[in-house]
DNA sequence: TAAATTTTCGGAAACGATTGCACATAAAAA
DNA sequence: TTTTTATGTGCAATCGTTTCCGAAAATTTA
């Protein structure tokens, strides 16, 4: 079937395809009997305006892209939840792309989007590198971003993260107040951003409670569960074994939980567990896992917010070079009680 | 920053933009010498042919629309990570919407999406109505549009699901083989094609192992996660009270661990629990449920793989009536012991 | 009644890429 | 040398919309 254009309905209005335009954009320069005729018309037809003859026109796309380095992460989905119940309002489509963690992706995925393609960028990265060069392809494009969550250190722009430094000192310092004297520190990797204003906390926690440090409570996880699990399967095999665990992402709480599955170690008895998470069954966990939970719907909203304001008002100065951040609630249940 | 465009590439070369068009896209007319001067010029330039310019040229987006009906669920992001698998190899893009489970909101999409922004869609329908009268739109659209897990019944299309009245039958015989006698069924609505396929099953489990059946024992939920629970308790306070429960989507699952939790019921003792679930950590539930689990990955590869033969193939019949039914697998935990 | 506005509409260019067609120039055949 | 055939390139139309500019027609003002 062919598609019914702006020149198919002024054919058969006997009209010029600008004043049909004209029309349905509901100009003022449209007397109010041919703007009826014409809505009429194309309501009948069910017309939809070709999106990209106008994005073509309009220079926009009313697109934005979404990059993220995991989908299968509730924190992740809620965020796009957020990010889609504003867009939506202002007619705005969401592009969504999952980075698999690689920075290679990213890159292939950034540069599809520079071309035109979006009208502006919110992104996640991966945790192979955070210092951010292969962002450079941006630099010099005039294309809207917004960081949020694993955000790139030296990118002038607005990023948006939840108040790790405070949320990993808080959790450690429960963890203490809890009785715990060996507390392990899980991290993906030691560059990424979150991990280490996180990590930065835990430290200053454990610090100005004056509790001792080894180095080796830093653990560095990867992104493989099974080697993960084994890994921290030996930590907790070893002799000084660890007593308390501050996990700073949720995959790592659980591989905790898998690891000690495997020996016989009890939580909470004898070893107590904090994680960031997103997790909705929390609760449902065996023993439920104590939380330190982003608001990430908030998140969400916000980056779109910020965005919606630069491309939908004129005159909009650029993104603001900032942090802005949204506190996390911590939840106790019985994995730390 | 004004964007680089053929016609720029082409004033920088003297060349005319047709050839540095056809220079691109590596056409054999012409010579190597000036396709190497052009992709050279291009690639430093970080030139990104207009999408838009593209897209309105050759009446196609290489663009996929996403229609799910809730974003925070395993099963929907692994479905889409298998899409975008395939369709990234193509060079295609995916626009993701959520149709929180409200027809109306689908029906708004699919206004969006007919107006040529994608070149196909691929959806699960809302669980409010599966009659399905709302994708009328799209009847006499020529976009091909393919359906997973939720499907309608009487739209002529390719749909996938898994086997689900083969996997209720089973689960309930499972249940049954444990020695539970009064199973009830959760379901979302009566309505929605996997309910009522896997209830056939379930129903047939029963029949053919001559339990009695009794028409209260299928419980049907709604969206509101505290209803659903509170309805429950009071399912669980009957006198003759269930000693088996077979969940048709994973929500009611968790929904009746938090309504257990506020009896004194116990799982597996006094009543087995088996759950449709893509749960990546079913195991470390209390107790770990038993799940059936869908092939979510695959379903989306296949998805995906239906609509790109159809669109980068030439002369393709048009997508079969048909449904393609993919197993799921059944993994027992201590919720059914 | 004539002139000046205002209202309403049409023509045509533009957005950036692709492609049918024509036209050069070079190489091959007569 | 002339004619034919490749080969390489340019011109211009096209996709569907929006919008600048101009021109009738209708209205108001002089």
């Amino acid at each position: 079937m062919a598609e019914i254009t702006i020149k198919y309905l002024a054919e058969k209005l006997n009209l010029a395809p600008s004043t049909v335009s004209r029309a349905l954009n509901d100009s003022h320069e449209i007397s109010s009997g041919t703007k009826e005729k014409v809505m009429a018309l194309a309501k009948e037809l069910n017309f939809q305006p070709n999106p990209y003859a106008r994005s073509l026109r309009e220079q926009k796309s009313k697109t934005i892209g979404v990059i993220i380095p995991e989908r299968i992460n509730n924190f992740f989905s809620q965020v796009i939840d957020g990010m889609e119940a504003v867009t939506k309002a202002h007619g705005y489509h969401l592009l969504v792309y999952n980075s698999n963690e690689d920075i290679e992706q990213e890159k292939t995925i950034l540069s599809l989007l520079v071309g035109g393609r979006v009208d502006a960028i919110v992104m996640s990265i991966s945790g192979q590198n955070q210092k951010g060069e292969h962002l450079k392809v941006l630099k010099n494009r005039a294309i809207p971003i917004v960081f949020f969550d694993r955000i790139p250190y030296d990118f002038p722009t607005t990023k948006l993260i939840t108040n790790d430094y405070q949320a990993g000192y808080e959790g450690t310092v429960h963890l203490i107040n809890k009785g715990c004297k060996k507390i392990i520190f899980l991290v993906l990797s030691k560059e990424v951003s979150i991990g280490k204003e996180r990590m930065r906390g835990y430290l200053d926690a454990l610090k100005s409670h004056n509790l001792p440090f080894n180095e080796s409570w830093i653990v560095a996880c990867g992104h493989s569960e099974i080697e993960n699990i084994a890994h921290l399967e030996k930590v907790f095999y070893k002799i000084d074994r660890p007593d308390g665990v501050l996990a700073s992402v949720e995959k790592l709480a659980l591989a905790t939980y898998r690891a000690l599955a495997k020996t016989n170690i009890k939580m909470p008895e004898q070893v107590k567990m904090v994680s960031f998470s997103n997790m909705k069954i929390a609760d449902l966990l065996c023993p439920p896992l104590s939380t330190i939970s982003q608001p990430a719907i908030e998140i969400g909203v916000e980056c779109a917010n910020l965005l919606m304001k630069k491309l939908t008002k004129k005159d909009q100065p650029d993104l603001e070079d900032k942090i802005v951040t949204i506190p996390s609630v911590f939840t106790e249940r019985e994995s730390s009680k």
